[in-house]
DNA sequence: TGTTATGTTGCCAT
DNA sequence: TATGGCAACATAAC
């Protein structure tokens, strides 16, 4: 479900509700393991009476930092869903946390498959989200050259490689199939015989569908919704994810769209938009 | 009714 | 270190 334009549209949705709010209450459900091996009376013990002094985002991770240097740290990883809901709210499907932000509201965590943990960082611990993940692909410091030089010593499939979380940080399948189709390369190509100008041009393109997802609020093709329960609309943007296996055709020429599995994913692409040894 | 796929990541083996 | 396979889990769709 979530990448990085999700994740983002999630934070903003909720960013301004928590900041300044403080923590009054927190019940786990009955899925324990959903605070990453912690105790829930010691996790609650930490948190509870902290106030809320920002959210950020880092990858597919969401930090919301405490005002005492300790960072809650949210992974949605499948089917995670954040809201933000009154605090007499019913216990919506699939909850395994419940915090108390301030009087009235509640911030609920759910998860399908329970593949999503949120857990709390002391101040010491919070650097090691950073040790996890590598650049931010829309900030300004993630260049082409500094794509480059992720990319040359590596013999894997492209692909796989934007996958990597610590390549870049926050690409998932859906926007690592779209940058590739944008960028006109098949996705089996060794990363690391991609052409200067192919870099370039996965450069833009990462940066382009990353962008567009986020404007149009994420991409909600079965779980996503964000902080309020609403779904974004990306879905209608994407050009080949999900499309291979049915063969529909390119929207660039018109041939039918491929379907492989590459490193475990599913991986849809133009064989002929796409072309493993293309050279300008 | 059984099988298969699902947007993530960590662990394990090579 | 880099890479690939697979498990964690629950459900929907075939």
């Amino acid at each position: 479900m979530p990448e990085l334009p999700e994740v983002e549209t999630v934070r903003i949705s909720l960013h301004d509700k928590l900041v300044g709010q403080e923590i009054t209450w927190l019940k786990v459900r009955e899925f324990i393991g959903v605070l990453g091996g912690d105790d829930p009376a010691a996790f609650s013990a930490r948190v509870v009476n902290r106030t809320v002094a920002s959210t950020r985002r880092r990858g597919k991770y969401i930090l919301i930092d405490l005002d005492d240097g300790s960072v809650l740290v949210v992974h949605l990883r499948m089917t995670g869903n954040l809201s933000l809901l009154h605090r007499h709210d019913e216990k919506v499907r699939f909850e395994h946390l419940a915090i108390g932000i301030g009087d009235e509201m509640s911030l609920r965590f759910a998860d399908q498959r329970k593949f999503g943990r949120v857990v709390h960082l002391l101040p010491q611990e919070a650097g090691t989200i950073e040790s996890k993940v590598g650049p931010e692909p829309l900030s300004a410091s993630f260049s082409a050259e500094v794509l480059t030089s992720s990319l040359q010593r590596r013999t894997g499939p492209i692909k796989s490689i934007l996958l990597n979380q610590k390549v870049i940080a926050g690409i998932g399948n859906i926007y690592a199939d779209e940058a590739l189709f944008r960028a006109r390369i098949h996705p089996l190509t060794p990363a690391n015989e991609l052409s200067v100008l192919q870099i370039h041009s996965l450069h833009r393109a990462i940066r382009q569908v990353l962008r567009e997802g986020l404007l149009n609020r994420g991409t909600s093709i079965s779980h996503f919704r964000d902080g309020a329960g609403q779904e974004g609309e990306n879905q209608d943007n994407l050009k080949v994810y999900g499309k291979g296996r049915i063969g529909a055709p390119c929207p660039r020429c018109g041939q039918p769209l491929q379907f492989l599995v590459i490193g475990g994913r599913s991986s849809h692409f133009c064989p002929k938009c796409q072309r493993s040894s293309l050279t300008y």
